[in-house]
DNA sequence: CAAGATTTTTAGAAATGTCTAAAAAATTAT
DNA sequence: ATAATTTTTTAGACATTTCTAAAAATCTTG
């Protein structure tokens, strides 16, 4: 696969997360800033390949194969950016870009000694799962802070926005991965929350709160 | 500079690293394995960016700024390399293919973090050094250990041919970096070489001492 | 359910990097 | 120094990936 297809595969992947209906040209093109003409070429090219199922004017989805080499792509994207905070000590922020050309380095033995020097980590600095080498994925059960109902506590295990504003906004806040949350109360008002973090009454907005995602305990 | 254009710009880099002369179309098709004419055509583009000196039918050579562009791939090419042996437990003879890759990754924090998390090593796994951030080399003295003189004592300190069959024959040999050799004898015939390692006497191919560098205590 | 709006595809063009074949320049050897 | 050989460049073509503009299909809505 070509670094361009790699990147289209990625895309349909990233879009068909939740529903496992077809994915349009538009919807694709939008995620890859790119041409709807461009995308109905390229569809027809991995359709070829056999990594997505294409019908004219009824958009594009995975095929096993395609899920499959989806999954590898995410595996070393996760791998890589676990390495740059961990090892690197760079901050959840400035990884994505780098790992965005780092997940396009062919070698498996690579990724496998690399798994293995991490100490086989299931998540990534943004708490997103690090597939296993077989594409597998385990599922964590998580709701969003926004969805949490009163009085309820949690822990912060990961971000629904990952963009390096978002992430440095939450530093800001003092929330990270592995911080405990108490809901205090729900304004109706304009949706913000008040929560309780490390002992402090704080309250953050409707769009920060449904972009953190907690694990209830 | 696109990946194509890094290559070229290595490859000037690597067949003019004695001589000073400009570097023939044909020999840089041969160290690409690609054609002439494709030469030419890169060679017009690259002069237009200013890394090559090129004048039609006399070859090309760098200009200051392809010079040290060409270190700093250099420079990633070797860190990975260490990294891939040190950290991840690579071998010497099969983490070339690997760098080649990872050479062309942009970040310059990247390369710099990774600097220091490998404690700002000054040589490759085949003894070769590595640049520092500002693209300067520093040069050992060294010798082949075929122009060795009889009853001369020197340290395994690089190879000139990095082909994974040559190293893997070294493994075989035990011959590594670091290694103490004496040279007992030459032998007039075939220039075949007799040596002293670990205390065992071993006879090794002109060849063969012809890509070996030693360091004369 | 037909007209208008939107989405998607097609057709044609440009940029990049490569190649083959032929022409031009440089080198070598008689 | 001229002919033969080798090297290098040019010209034209092709594959990839992208785009714009126009056409075709689908969806939406009064």
């Amino acid at each position: 696969m070509t670094l361009s297809e790699e990147d289209y595969i990625k895309a349909i992947y990233h879009l068909s997360k939740d529903d496992k209906g077809n994915v349009s040209t538009n919807a694709i093109a939008a995620q890859m800033d790119s041409k709807a003409s461009s995308v109905t070429d390229m569809m027809k090219k991995l359709a070829e390949k056999d990594v997505v199922h294409y019908k004219k004017y009824q958009g594009a989805r995975l095929t096993d194969k395609g899920k499959s080499y989806a999954a590898k792509i995410i595996r070393k994207h996760r791998l890589w950016e676990f390495f740059l905070v961990e090892k690197l000590n760079f901050s959840w922020d400035e990884v994505h870009e780098i790992a965005e050309e780092l997940e396009h380095i062919k070698s498996e033995k690579l990724i496998e000694k690399l798994d293995a020097f991490l100490d086989f980590p299931r998540t990534d600095p943004h708490g997103d799962p690090i597939p296993d080498k077989h594409g597998n994925i385990t599922k964590v059960e998580k709701i969003l802070l926004s969805s949490a109902k009163n009085n309820e506590k949690g822990i912060v295990i990961g971000v629904k926005d990952s963009s390096s504003d978002f992430l440095r906004y939450l530093d800001k806040l003092g929330i990270s991965l592995g911080k405990e949350i108490t809901i205090l109360h729900k304004e109706p008002f304009d949706n913000s929350v008040m929560i309780n973090l490390d002992g402090e009454k704080t309250s953050i907005s409707a769009l920060t709160a449904n972009n953190i995602y907690l694990k209830i305990n």
